[in-house]
DNA sequence: GCATATTTGTCCGTATGTATA
DNA sequence: CTATACATACGGACAAATATG
């Protein structure tokens, strides 16, 4: 046992993956579908044994979860999965606005990630005949992506993965995607075709309002969760 | 010998610092000060001798490192100090110009970072007086860090701080600070009394023209570079 | 309030793979 | 092509901090 397999450790690019990136990137799954629910505490004796890797390996993979914000480790405590808070949610949207907005609103006239954006909402919209809305979910973040990715910015890409993990964790505590993604069907397809009227301010506000009512939403989830 | 001293593991926030996180801290201050230059090689087993600490520990403080863009991995051959390209340098400034021109554009009357920016301008014009441009390459930077706190968005503070560092691995790399931050300073000046009039769009309008200039003449001095 | 068990933080020694001399 | 150097990864050990009885 034991070997040194292919390793490597450069950052999310792809390419080759280390042992700790692997171990990483099947614990952000695990989190992502579930298995891992915000506020589970994460041993790290149980864990690197269930990953078959040593604990020194899944401390390097900590460090990467925790600087993704997507684990908390407290001093001599260990970890557990992040559970976000209304602060975070408010700053989430707040960068969210920030960003977005302003993509959309200094959009080239064309750009290729236009095209990403219809084919979110196309997708999405035939989900919704089958009610499918974890895929809806998926499709929405999808969206978004792709309005980042109208800034043409590697860092700026890299920022909303974070934050759309970040979302996840939220929706994952809601736990009831077609009250948080019906509402916006509409509005994505709305924003795209003003998009491609050239129409980028009117999007621009469109989305701003969009953001607003969606971080709304979301808090009185939240305030719900907390009474019972 | 070996003793678990402090330990801790959280992110920057402060608090306790595990030995990992002393590490990074080290490094960074190395890079800073110039000890250690773009495309310097970074050797596990001498750093970690040199620094007290086991290589286990270390690599904890690399992954860190490697997230926030200081030191690159490359597969099997170790790890060394970033060298922005510019590619790097495009990307940052793209960033730069799309938050703080819209932070500075939103900015509310009488913020609290607007103090900062006005003591950040004063401090650089004071340093100029005796030449000594690097404590006003510091107060340049304190001052669009508090450009950043104009959107009070903890997750886009922490974004400058990342850029802020890479930034200055360029600014080494170039090493006439004079010739970098000299047409800066009147501009600055400019910026804040704008604000501080509530002309907002014009306050903006200045600071992307700004930043234009900066990428410019930093790109420039990369030319240079290349060729000398 | 105290003794014990658990878990973390850290270190060492070592094996294996990859790149370069 | 072999040899060397170094990075990756493993397992085991122990002290300190925390949780538990």
């Amino acid at each position: 046992m034991s070997s040194a397999r292919s390793a490597a450790s450069s950052q999310g690019d792809g390419a080759v993956l280390s042992r700790a990136m692997e171990a990483a990137a099947e614990i952000r799954g695990r989190i992502s579908n579930g298995e891992l629910k915000p506020g589970d505490r994460v041993p790290e004796a149980k864990l690197a044994e269930s990953l078959g890797i040593s604990r020194n390996t899944l401390r390097e993979a900590f460090r990467t979860l925790s600087q993704e914000g997507l684990i908390t480790q407290v001093p001599n405590r260990g970890a557990c999965v992040a559970i976000p808070n209304i602060n975070t949610i408010i700053d989430i949207y707040r960068v969210r606005r920030l960003i977005e907005c302003q993509a959309v609103s200094e959009a080239l006239p064309r750009h290729p990630a236009l095209a990403q954006m219809r084919a979110a909402v196309e997708e999405a919209l035939t989900h919704r005949e089958q009610d499918d809305w974890q895929s809806i979910a998926g499709a929405n973040i999808r969206f978004h992506q792709a309005v980042f990715e109208l800034a043409d910015s590697p860092r700026l890409n890299r920022l909303y993965v974070q934050l759309a993990t970040e979302l996840r964790l939220a929706f994952g505590l809601i736990d009831d995607p077609e009250y948080l993604h019906a509402p916006f069907l509409e509005r994505n397809l709305e924003i795209v075709e003003l998009l491609e009227a050239g129409n980028t301010q009117e999007a621009a506000a469109h989305l701003k309002e969009y953001l607003f009512l969606a971080e709304r939403i979301l808090l009185a989830g939240y305030e719900r969760l907390d009474r019972g």
